[in-house]
Parts: structure tokens; C-alpha cells; sequence
DNA sequence: GCCAACGTTGGC
DNA sequence: GCCAACGTTGGC
């Protein structure tokens, strides 16, 4: 079982929103980098534990927890001119980009902070927090998840 | 709203 | 295949 951070900004899609779906799930399309879409694609199995992230927002940090619950599959909204996610390369044949169901598991008592996960030193090598990183899709090594869920 | 960092595109 | 131009991300 693989653990993962995913990225929403919450004014779009938050984990408030997401629990409000049908069976607190839904799908998580709109991943339009390849090397986010290759770890999605190749590597995200169901069961796997995965951070929900809110970014472009006040307070910007980890906001709780969801579970993969599909293969990833083909991210129709790549096929929908009407979608803003629409690209005119993707077709049937060759989507080009996946999605994933994600269901709700646990939103915490508090964000986790960017900046208190910047200061945090079990986690000076965590993808999310070094310079310049724009990954909305990245692992999290298990020994970060237990640091994360460490500052709760 | 600014802008640094980064990814993608497309001319050559 | 290089790289300048452009678009996007996302913290601040």
C-alpha cells in the first residue's frame, strides 16, 4: 500500500466538498502533467492512503485524509469540448490522462500547515516542501506519512 | 495581484 | 534537439 499527496485548491474542490459527495467519493480528474498523471497512471492501487492538500488558499497545507478506490481509468473530461480540462490530443484510443476514484477518510481538527511542515525536519526531503515544486500528484514516503500524522 | 519557478510548445 | 516564448502554479 503506497501513500500519495494530491492538491486542490479548495475553492474549486475541497475535502469539505468532497465529503459531501455521494459515499463521501468521487473522481479526481483535471491532472494535466505528465509526471503527476504517470504516478496515477502506473502506480496508484486501490487501498492506497493518500493526503488531501489545499493550495492558492489562506492557509495553505494538509487538510486530511482520502483512499484510492479504483484503477486508475481513462479522465473523460479530457474528450468533452465543454470541459476545461478538454485536450483536442486526447481521444477513445489514447486518453492521454487518467483520474482515479478518491473517497473521503478523515479530515483533521486542524490544517497541517505549510509552514509547519517546513519546519518540521523529519520532512526536509518531502517533494511538497522543497522550492519550486508544483507537483499536484507526488508520493510520500511511509516514514513522512508517519511524521505527518505525527503533528496532529 | 505579484512574480519566481517550472512545464510545454513550436519555430528553426 | 535547442531554446525562447508563453502559460500555469501556488506561495506570499
Amino acid at each position: 500500500m503506497a501513500h500519495w499527496l494530491m492538491k486542490s485548491e479548495p475553492e474549486a474542490f475541497s475535502i469539505d466538498d468532497l465529503k459531501a459527495c455521494p459515499n463521501s467519493t468521487d473522481f479526481w480528474d483535471g491532472v494535466r502533467n505528465y509526471q503527476a498523471r504517470n504516478f496515477m497512471r502506473d502506480q496508484m492501487k486501490p487501498g492506497d492512503q493518500v493526503f488531501f492538500y489545499h493550495s492558492n488558499c489562506k492557509v495553505p497545507g494538509i487538510v486530511g485524509v482520502m483512499e484510492v478506490v479504483s484503477e486508475p481509468y481513462a479522465d473523460i473530461t479530457a474528450l468533452d469540448p465543454d470541459s476545461k480540462y478538454y485536450d483536442p490530443k486526447a481521444s477513445k484510443e489514447n486518453p492521454r490522462w487518467f483520474a482515479v476514484d478518491l473517497q473521503f477518510k478523515e479530515k483533521f481538527p486542524d490544517v497541517i500547515s505549510l509552514e509547519s511542515l517546513k519546519q518540521n525536519e523529519a520532512l526536509s526531503d518531502l517533494a511538497l516542501v522543497r522550492k519550486g515544486n508544483r507537483l499536484s500528484v507526488m508520493p510520500v514516503e511511509t516514514h513522512h506519512w508517519d511524521a505527518v500524522m505525527g503533528m496532529l
